[in-house]
DNA sequence: ACACAGTACTACGCAATGCGCAGTACCGCG
DNA sequence: CGCGGTACTGCGCATTGCGTAGTACTGTGT
């Protein structure tokens, strides 16, 4: 099995989380994420994630120049940012805890 | 956050166990998913689902007439299906683990 | 006899989302 | 001066879940 399709729908969760520690830009979210275990995330999906939270009007966005490469594109979780965070992380945990029943049942065997 | 989103990958996996259970047809299917907790599965992502993973090599399927209804296409795994089973599950089960881990950090404030 | 609900499946097309790839641009090092 | 690392954007594709319509069979109520 793939994991880019277990992504679906859990990108945005993952994403708000690494944000919810501190502030961060694209690149260092890849990086946190993939340091997390999502090794396999690609780099354009996390890009179209942060676009689509801020379109989205979940996240805040300010631009810091830096002296190593280029300027960097901060994101911060605002408000509805955090709501937003709060809901889907209980959302993920009563499904995760649905799909691990079903799954105790057939390794009970 | 919609639980349409998170389904996507996990479907695959959760028919299988289904299937494990015992040998069923797609209406069933439908019913035992939402009896264990899945109840925005649509109706014909199940039979897309069951289509796919036949088409994929991982089910057999014999038709059953009914006394009550129309016919019954009955699926069942095979051996290829059961590993598929064995390691999606697997699969599952490290992301997931992954996912908590990152929102435990987050409820840890 | 006939409409209707429940059962059971197929087919068509849409929407969401993750990804690959190309392109732009800035920096320091050999 | 090219090259690798940093950092972002945009385009188009593939997968997959879903809504809707359509077909078809059975039993029930009127």
């Amino acid at each position: 099995m793939d994991t880019t399709q277990l992504l679906k729908g859990v990108l945005d969760l993952a994403v708000l989380a690494v944000l919810d520690r501190s502030d961060s830009y694209g690149y260092d979210v890849v990086r946190r994420l993939r340091e997390a275990g999502l090794e396999d995330v690609g780099d354009a999906s996390v890009y179209g994630t942060l676009r689509r939270l801020f379109k989205a009007g979940a996240l805040n966005s300010y631009v810091v120049p830096s002296e190593e490469g280029p300027h960097r594109k901060y994101y911060g979780l605002n408000d509805s940012g955090r709501t937003m965070l709060a809901r889907s992380a209980k959302t993920w945990g009563t499904f995760a805890q649905t799909m691990n029943d079903m799954l105790d049942d057939v390794e009970k065997r």
